[in-house]
This record gives C-alpha cells, structure tokens and sequence, in this order.
DNA sequence: CGAGCCACTGAACGCCCGTTCAGCCCTCGA
DNA sequence: TCGAGGGCTGAACGGGCGTTCAGTGGCTCG
C-alpha cells in the first residue's frame, strides 16, 4: 500500500527518505484511494496517511476536498495523455495486447478514470469526447487495412464500441465472478474465455438481420412512430 | 414523482387515499433515492423526509442503515423477480420494443439495480446469476427460431451481453452527452441513433474475423515485441 | 378500567468529517 | 545576523451523520 518510489530526483537535500514531493504523494495516494473505493468512500484523513502526510497539507496544497478533486481529474486527464501519445509514437498500428497490457500497468489510473466517468464532470466529458476522436482515427487505420468493416455511421460505431468497453470494465467484478479472472488485475492468459466470446461478439453477427427486421416491422405497437425505414438508398 | 404519500400533517384524519404503511413507503424512499444518488450520497434524514416520516422510526423498523440497505436489496430483487414473470406470462415471446417500455415503466428499480450491481453484493450476485439464466432461456429461444445465431459458447455470450447492456445503461449520462437521448428518461422514438448503432453492432460483424486472426497469429511473441512492420507474409 | 404492546417521535449523544488556526522548522536573501 | 516566507503540523471547532433514549398516543385484550 505505499506509494513510495525512490527514484524520482527532485530536492537533492537528504533530509527526507522519499525525495518526492508531498503534493506529487497526496495527488497519488488520493487517485488510487479514490480509484479503489470511490469518491464518497474516502476521507482526507486516509489519503493522509497513505501519503505519509498530516490532513491540514492536503488543504494547504488543494485547498479543499472538491480542490483535491478537481487536481486528481486534471493529473489523470495528463497522465492519460501521456501515456497515450507515448504508446502511439512507439507503437505499430494498433496492437491489441499492447492496449491490455498498457492499460493494466497504468490500472490505478484506469480505475479512477472509470469512477470519474461515472461521476461526470467538464474534464472527463472532454476526455471522453477526445477518446472519441482517438478512437475514430485508430478504426479508421483498421479500416483502411480491412481489419474493420465500415458503418453506416462510424462516430456512433465508435462511440457504441467505447462505452461497451468501459461498461464492461465498470463491471469487472461481476466478470471476474463469470469468467473466474479480472479484466483489471488477471494476467491476460486468465482471460482467454472472456476475450473469446467478446471476439466472437466484434466478428460475428449476433442477430439475424432479415429476419430482426421483419419481425421489428411486423410487430410496432406505437401508433404514429411506425415508420418504415426506407433508410438504405 | 415524488413519494409522499398523506398529506403534509400527519395524524389528522385522513388526508391520503390510500394507507401505504410506512415501512413500505421507508423502502419505496429509500430505493428512489439510493438510485438516484447513490448508497453514499443519502441520508437517513433524506429518507425519512422523502417518506414523511422520522429518522428513528427507520431504525425502528430495519434496525440499522445497513439493515435497510439490505432491505432495499431484497426488495428490488423480489419486485424484479415479479415484474419479470409477470410480463413473461402475458407476453408473446419477446418483444423488444415492450422490454424498453417495461424498464423505462420500473426505472427507479432499474438505476437502483445498476448502483447495485457496481456496489456488488451477495443479493446482488445472485440476481445477476438469474439474470444470465433467463437469458439463456430467452436466446435459446431466439435461437430456435432462427433470430439468433449459434454460439460457441452460449453462457459466456449471454454473460457478454448482459454486461455490455448494463454497461451502457449505467454510462447512461455519457450516452446522453454522444446522442443526445438519455436510454433510461427518454421515449424511444428519441433513441433512434443509438438503437441503430445497436442494431448495426448486433447484426453486422465489426472485425473481419480472418484478418483479425492473422494479425495476432503473426503477433503473439510475449517478449520479442520489438517488430517491424513487414505485414505482408 | 388498567396493562401491555406497537408504531412512532423529539431530543440528545458520540463520532468523525472537512476545515481553521496558531505556531514550528528550515531555507534563503539582505 | 536577522527577518520573511513557505512547507508542514497538532489541536481544536462546527456541523452532520447514524444511533440511542425516554417517552407519547392509540390499540387490543383480560
């Protein structure tokens, strides 16, 4: 449960053991209580202590909680893209396992970042939006190469696909009691029947198209919005 | 739609219509509110309020703030379990549209089950193992008639898409924010987008399943990831 | 008519939260 | 050498929380 790293070089002074400082500890300990045990689950007395420093110095630095708060979304958003312009630059294409493993090294930030979805919030919708976009030009790389099958509108493809992913990351507990693994703390191998069925989901069609339709347009009980979907030129 | 029931004084004759004992208006409050802000953000005072009532008479009646999340549980779970055999009995197979209107009807229990979901929760759990054996029920049948493809593994495709659907539903705020209809206040007919975008998901593949195999075929080396881009064997 | 029970309440209690305050120590510039 | 100032702390404070207590009034029953 320490956050302590000791290889930062920051304040050449020997005066303390860990030469990070104190705000860069309460900023780390704050984004991994919050991402464990959620906003409203977390005093500052707690972060305090995992940062190995008094209560008042949250507030002398952060000013207030909702301060703190509004920080750890600014870090996490940098962080995030950070680590993102990081992996892109370095990266082939879009390898897969990468995008696990990365994402499991950079777990605590995950975590708080799905909390804050959740919560909502000006940083997070914009770094949704951004993730978006990010996604847009990644799928439009696949496509290029046959990887992805066009949409018929692919911003809305890309949005599904997104908050799928995070949905099912939300959940990661009750996956881990289907699937016997965590998306989040499992070795990739652990989650090989998980990612099955979700490749099978993203590579076969689930529903028969014909005949969902059919039955959509046999059966629409609402009397005026019973439009015929001559939506295909 | 608020929940108080009688009038604003109690005890003078009878201002309601119908007698709605408290601990049955406790819970109604209490599921209503834990939904709407979370088990973190509710008060015994807010409930009390909400149910036109006084805070001790909430212990008096489920011992404890905990005893009446438990309470809260079981009740949803119970209601569930009901609503859902109800309308299986009456229903013609399943009738998607219907299924919308039926969780939009019961919405203060579906935001509590999502908050429950994510709190996690042996009560919970269980739902949740229920909620995949219907499922498997309703897609056997789907299957039989020819609406649904087969599976490689049916439990692990139904378990995918219930957790992709609740997923979605408790991303609910950013689904709003991408198309413009929030899935749990809104009439259908403003979902379209969103349903299509579904619907696309559901009855096209997203990947072409070859290429996407030949990729991780030819990229699966754990530690020699140094690659360079020679896609073409 | 009392006794006992039950639903229910106002007041009070103890705890812990976020926040404030006064002051200590260390560094640094004059 | 001294004063200023920032990083940092222990102690204290006000408030809101869940919970407890000591009832009160209306029922039912012997």
């Amino acid at each position: 449960m320490d956050y302590r790293y000791g290889g930062s070089r920051r304040g050449v002074t020997a005066v303390t053991a860990e030469d990070v400082p104190a705000s860069e500890r309460i900023l780390h300990a704050a984004i991994g209580l919050y991402g464990e045990h959620g906003f409203d689950g977390v005093t500052l007395k707690q972060i305090a202590e995992q940062a190995g420093v008094s209560t008042p110095l949250i507030l002398h630095h952060f000013g207030s909680k909702a301060g703190l708060r509004v920080a750890c979304d600014r870090h996490v958003a940098e962080e995030f893209q950070r680590t993102k312009t990081e992996s892109v630059r370095q990266a082939t294409p879009i390898p897969r396992n990468r995008f696990v493993e990365l994402m499991q090294q950079n777990r605590h930030l995950v975590k708080y970042l799905l909390r804050a979805f959740l919560a909502g919030g000006p940083e997070m919708d914009e770094l949704f939006d951004r993730l978006v976009e990010d996604s847009l030009r990644y799928m439009a790389e696949a496509e290029a190469i046959g990887l992805m099958y066009p949409s018929r509108n692919r911003r809305d493809r890309a949005v599904i696909l997104l908050l799928s992913s995070f949905g099912m990351l939300l959940l990661h507990e009750q996956v881990r009691r289907q699937f016997g693994a965590s998306i989040i703390d499992d070795p990739p191998e652990n989650l090989l029947p998980y990612v099955a069925a979700l490749i099978e989901l993203y590579t076969q069609p689930v529903f028969n198209a014909e005949l969902y339709e059919q039955l959509m347009n046999q059966a629409t009980p609402p009397s005026t919005s019973a439009e015929e979907r001559g939506t295909h030129d």
